[in-house]
DNA sequence: ATGATAAATGTTAGCGCATACATGCCTCAT
DNA sequence: ATGAGGCATGTATGCGCTAACATTTATCAT
């Protein structure tokens, strides 16, 4: 006991023993047992973060402000990788809560009833990031991926008119690209045009899938002035594709995209592109997290992040 | 402990037990604690994998490897971030171990002595992924940095001349950016050159690290008739910087990379670059550890994954 | 010297599971 | 009827730690 004292509240033991016991502790190699003290304590230290994909490098910034926020307090990051699928995301959820984490953060609003009713019942922490639901789980931190694409598109028609079209991911299981789609189509509405049906794609979120949804709006005669891409990923392999057809952008076609990769400002043209603070809603998120677990509970359990509209050259 | 029998050894216990079992566990929603089991079994059934950046593509695809092999195997893969920082790395070891992961995945083969004590003390199997080392802790599996790059520059001398440069990451902590390195500096010597000192930079590795490369390689009167980057990534900011000035890839100057992200392919001019069998490192790995944790250490402890050199437009 | 109080140290039980071992029950040849 | 032998089920213990409680020792006013 005396030894368990020296490691948790060492002021609370003599001076001379607190030296006896630490010098035991290092002769011994001790490494003290973190499953017996979770098991112990109701408490694992663990935080367990699900993302669609590690390849998505939004994705890996908002984890690496949580995983950087969470150092500090002596809390271990466990992440689960779902690949945008929400059947596997419920499968990881249940061996997370096997594994007794303290809080789990998901990413976006698409979860099974099976997810919603075992982490409600979990009673542990839960943060939805990256997109703002109606009714959040728990607590929520992101921004509206409707809103910000609507505006942008909004800014595109205004610039090009209503010859716009939309290349996009799977939105099977994935608010945001539902979302994202959904201002599109809004802001197109809204300037009194339909949203043409041959001009609303959906590829894969890479290079590759751009480059083929590009193929597709562009060989033909009856192309779109501008081409709004729910990510800068497929933004770019479109962009490369145009001019690989010799097309100029955007004095041809112009294109936009979303997130604000590096390659958004780095590639020639540079990519019109939507904003989100992805590192700061990491912070926030381990934020309310911290929060939670330290038992204060905000009343306000959303927090909105915001975003910002990025005009370059390429549009 | 017929409880225990129908969860484990469900053939041992009569098929009316099982069923009586079976559904009170679904009526008390019983979920396994595997704190529990881990601390009586002595195995946690997780998997440490320790990475420098959760951004780097490469890595990331490594880790997916390694993630979907486990998946079959019930084993679950704990992720940790070392910022490319072999301090940071071993205290994130130490925790892990801490956790009792059943064994560890590292990126490379630049870890501290501490590290490496531990991790030889510890017993668990582990695997130094991603480079070739001369003497691994335990196992390793990847290509060897040096030979791939010493080839892919002896390439370039032969068709561009030796008047090559090199961009690349820091080397602190990250011994595939210093074989990199290694290996142009030999292919440049084989060819009777000598390394010109201000051709060789050392910059971020991100876009923008390219970019600022390139700026300084081609400013001046002096310049480069091709470039070796030590990553697609900087390989694109540096040739996104040269189109800006003006400057034709590779016409007027020739680029590769290393990696072969799917920028290389897709964007215009198509990068030369060096593949690695990323996602089937990330199998191996898994299936090593697999095979230790089953008793069954093979005898030889290094697989190497070999590469292959992708010339296309950009020289 | 004495008891009250605080500081330092010790004792006990239990977290939820796995492991080794023990017991009960049934079948069947004798 | 009997006991061997196999199948089904039960009991005891401990993994390494924490939390509540208990005890000993030092300090000090009276």
């Amino acid at each position: 006991m005396t030894v368990v004292r020296v490691l948790r509240q060492p002021e609370k033991v003599a001076p001379e023993t607190h030296a006896r016991v630490t010098k035991a502790l290092r002769d011994a190699q001790y490494v003290p047992d973190l499953l017996a003290r979770a098991l112990a304590s109701q408490r694992t230290g663990v935080v367990a973060a699900i993302v669609p994909s590690l390849a998505n490098s939004l994705i890996a910034e908002v984890t690496q402000g949580m995983s950087e926020a969470f150092a500090n307090h002596q809390r271990q990051l466990m992440v689960g990788v779902s690949n945008y699928s929400a059947a596997t995301e419920e499968a990881i959820v249940r061996t997370f809560l096997a594994r007794r984490v303290d809080a789990i953060y998901l990413t976006g609003t698409c979860q099974t009833q099976a997810t919603v009713a075992m982490l409600q019942s979990s009673g542990i922490p839960v943060v939805q990031g990256g997109n703002l639901p109606d009714r959040p789980i728990d607590m929520a931190v992101g921004t509206s991926n409707f809103a910000s694409s609507r505006d942008l598109v909004t800014g595109l028609i205004k610039r090009y008119g209503t010859r716009v079209a939309y290349i996009g991911g799977p939105r099977a299981d994935n608010d945001r690209m539902r979302d994202r789609r959904l201002g599109f189509e809004a802001a197109v509405r809204k300037s009194d045009a339909r949203p043409k049906a041959g001009w609303l794609l959906e590829v894969p979120i890479s290079m590759v899938g751009g480059r083929d949804g590009a193929r597709a709006l562009v060989g033909g005669r009856d192309r779109p002035r501008a081409i709004f891409c729910g990510g800068d990923v497929m933004a770019a392999g479109a962009v490369f594709e145009c001019q690989r057809q010799g097309l100029r952008v955007p004095d041809d076609i112009a294109m936009a995209g979303y997130d604000d990769l590096d390659i958004a400002s780095a590639m020639r043209p540079a990519l019109t592109t939507v904003r989100i603070p992805r590192f700061e809603i990491g912070v926030r998120a381990a934020a309310m997290i911290d929060a939670a677990l330290a038992g204060r509970r905000h009343t306000n359990r959303t927090a909105d992040m915001g975003f910002e509209i990025i005009w370059r050259e390429s549009a």
